[in-house]
DNA sequence: TTGTAGGCGTTATCAC
DNA sequence: GTGATAACGCCTACAA
């Protein structure tokens, strides 16, 4: 015999608890608004009847969800993972669940999948970067989605965001770069189109090369998407030139640790024969050989004040800000004069 | 002036489109039966408006969300991404949403997180491991979710599941270790206790090591959560011994790639001084250095299986079965005979 | 092929 | 402090 499952419902609770639907609703959401004896007789039925409240009649009837959607371009690397993981530790600490998306750094989807979350209720996003078609920001002025921005900080935009500048910050490591004596620089840069992050770095190194004096025509660049075999493809490749670099920047740690696992394929020693420098400073970074000098972002800090505007912005309590984070060089074994 | 934002429904539609609010309906989910005409008059409506058909309405009305909810230990590290990533895919194809979350090693976080997941409406659920309270099974099994268990596989359970033998596949290694010569083995293991996997990994070191005649006493193991810190601060421990160890056999890669960057540190050669090995071959294997040793877990075949299995279930097409998947060793650089 | 209407499980606004 | 009752936005028999 087969019994189809019942599960109960806040009407199972209210007539095992002998009591309005009303109140078992003011039981779980305002218990101070019920009589201690009511309470207690109703967390009982709660209890044997193993009752769970459904989210979604609830979300409906409420008309919010305390649920927040975040869209990041990728889960297969650790790029995000620590900022996002404060961010998901905050919002738990203000009464939000976090629901997580990824993008696979493609716009279309990303506009997808921001649908999908607001569809589901979220009653705010956070978003990664600024660059993204005007329509996407129509569709959540319309809609009211409070939305921050995170991972890069463009005030004039207008935008709520909380980030660094990813350009000036990557300029202060080539200046380092360049003053440590590098004349033969060459670039392996994250997908610039699409990625404000990655263009902002790449821009930075040529500033700095620029305003140094020397040619853009002979900074070699390669853009490539962020993932290690990459990283180890344009470093093989760079490093074929008659002028060979003597330091090889790249646009994330990701990039950078595939860049020197090759080296080693070529039997090249970094930072002996080339140096190679990252940005993001993730757990990675320390653990490669040799570790990398790369750009420390504050990931957690960003994460807590992401969580802290977009609640915020959700409950009125605050208006739109941008806040820009300072960043770090951090020198380490990956990196020597010449 | 300021206009609170009207979200178009149903409703809006309809009545733009001249229609009912079921012929709308139906133009969304069963465009065979609706006239071509209507459709496209519909479908105009649909667009200028711009309407997104609510999320939690439509799951309350049709009584199943198209979602399937999976619960991870954690997202910290690459361990479960690719696995993850094949999964979803296949739920696409198939028409159904992922929604993950993390347990961060804790059952009775995840016991919460399934609850949650299931008051969201998840038509069905994917759990890592067997261990967890009767309680959580006994709740799955009173609502009726189709449950898949990964990463595991015990066919004795009557639990649906597609993973490998752990305990056998470890074994495998130890096998292979002891037979190239070594005979002073150290673990270091991940916490055991709630972690079937962690659990059946140490036991198949053991259960090679007594099979070959050694004693228990004798296999030093440190317990450890799965962290690259933990490996390495472990792996600087069992180093100190008088007697030692001709190899460490960690729990998984992230715990060796602990282990081989502190021997940088202890100025150990691996596997000159000593070999290490790990279990997982996730994308740090290959690129730490030395190259791990480690065992090749199927994780995009495991996830495109349970993917399968999950639907199949939800859809009342299939029964429970429980796959058992192939694992094999994978020799690289940091294991050598002795 | 299309429309009518009841119901999904909550919350929230009223009275009482 | 508690109880009716009307939303919330959509799906789905059922009827036309």
């Amino acid at each position: 015999m087969h019994v189809s499952p019942h599960i109960p419902t806040l009407d199972d609770v209210a007539n095992a608890a002998g009591v309005s639907t009303a109140t078992v609703s003011r039981c779980l959401n305002e218990k101070q608004k019920v009589s201690p004896k009511t309470l207690s007789k109703v967390m009982e039925a709660v209890e044997s009847l193993g009752y769970t409240p459904n989210f979604n009649a609830r979300a409906m009837a409420a008309k919010q969800s305390h649920t927040i959607g975040a869209i990041i371009p990728t889960m297969e690397n650790a790029i995000f993972a620590r900022g996002l993981q404060a961010f998901q530790e905050t919002l738990l600490e203000q009464g939000y669940n976090l629901l997580v998306s990824s993008s696979a750094y493609q716009p279309k989807l990303e506009a997808q999948q921001i649908r999908e979350l607001v569809a589901r209720g979220a009653d705010g996003l956070l978003l990664i970067g600024y660059e993204r078609d005007e329509a996407v920001y129509d569709y959540l002025a319309r809609r009211g989605i409070p939305t921050v921005l995170a991972w890069a900080s463009m005030p004039d935009k207008g935008h709520a965001s909380v980030g660094f500048d990813n350009r000036a910050s990557m300029r202060l490591l080539a200046d380092r770069v360049i003053e440590m004596g590098h004349r033969r620089i060459a670039v392996i840069s994250g997908i610039t189109e699409g990625n404000d992050r990655a263009a902002g770095r790449l821009a930075g190194i040529q500033d700095s090369w620029q305003a140094h004096g020397f040619d853009l025509a002979a900074l070699p660049v390669i853009e490539t998407p962020y993932e290690t075999e990459n990283g180890a493809a344009a470093f093989a490749e760079l490093m074929q030139a008659d002028e060979k670099p003597t330091v090889v920047m790249c646009g994330n740690d990701v990039l950078a640790s595939g860049a020197i696992s090759k080296a080693r394929d070529l039997d090249l020693d970094v930072p002996g024969d080339v140096s190679v420098t990252g940005f993001d400073d993730i757990e990675l970074a320390k653990h490669v050989f040799p570790a990398l000098t790369t750009v420390h972002v504050p990931h957690r800090q960003m994460g807590r004040i992401a969580a802290q505007s977009l609640v915020g912005l959700i409950e009125k309590r605050s208006e739109k800000v941008t806040r820009q984070l300072d960043v770090s060089i951090v020198m380490r074994a990956s990196l020597t004069s010449i």
